[in-house]
DNA sequence: CTTAAATTAGGAACTATTCCTAATTTTGTT
DNA sequence: AACAAAATTAGGAATAGTTCCTAATTTAAG
């Protein structure tokens, strides 16, 4: 746990607090206000390993750069097409949602549980029907 | 339909051939076969407004450049979470999942039925086993 | 035919991320 | 505590993927 250094420390804590789905940009800005003298590729690095740890999340967006997440309890995502917004919800995947994929793509892929579905969040869709017009 | 240019006719009739969520370079290099004058730029800024038109999907992907999809029968996609290797499978959303998104998001976002589930590839599977030892 | 609108090729610019290197910090051993 | 080995850092260069810019060409409309 704590043999981590003080860096990766202050890089999980953030993502912890913060519940936004921050982008890497945004929580280097946020450790840096705790430690001035941190460095961008420490903060991208790091981020690569808590991932690689599955201690976070990362979210790859439709558009712009990947978003991370804490893991504690379960949730999913909705995720807007067009701006990339992030919307959690709480779901456990359906059995048979589980089984039918497990039947198609057996001997192939494995689930791990985490489940994104698109959608349009009204601010895009007002805009859209603007330019519809 | 057919008021598009030469070159967007091309590139879409690429991506309805291929059946494997190719990238825009490799689409790109696909387009370069037959028109050999084709501009990186050109291929972009078409599968931009295919995507935008609803003609193809854009898959975001958590490692590596995005894929595309030609629209035909609805399916959905198992993502490799390592690799970003893509996995079809056919299968409707359930009401009941509907429903539930709808109840925790309602006001916020609209599904687009297209779901998206994490998974981990038999291939990136059986490397991490080894690792792990 | 002529003019306007859309699209192109080609490359520069940009954004997000990874990689490189030398310096620093941490860990383990005695 | 003193030292060597291993891990991690800051800072910036390099890379990958994509978008943007411009002048030239193509297509559409009157």
């Amino acid at each position: 746990m704590s043999n981590y250094s003080k860096q990766r420390e202050s890089i999980l804590n953030i993502i912890k607090k913060l519940k936004t789905h921050p982008t890497a940009e945004e929580i280097y800005m946020k450790v840096k206000q705790i430690d001035e003298r941190i460095s961008r590729s420490t903060v991208y690095r790091n981020i690569n390993i808590l991932v690689e740890n599955a201690e976070i999340n990362k979210i790859s967006m439709p558009v712009g750069p990947d978003r991370y997440d804490y893991i504690d309890n379960k949730h999913n995502h909705v995720i807007c097409e067009k701006c990339g917004k992030v919307f959690d919800f709480y779901y456990e995947v359906p059995k048979t949602l589980k089984n039918e994929i497990q039947r198609q793509l057996s001997g192939k892929i494995s689930l791990t549980e985490s489940l994104e579905i698109n959608g349009i969040c009204y601010e895009c869709k007002s805009k859209k029907e603007k330019w519809e017009v």
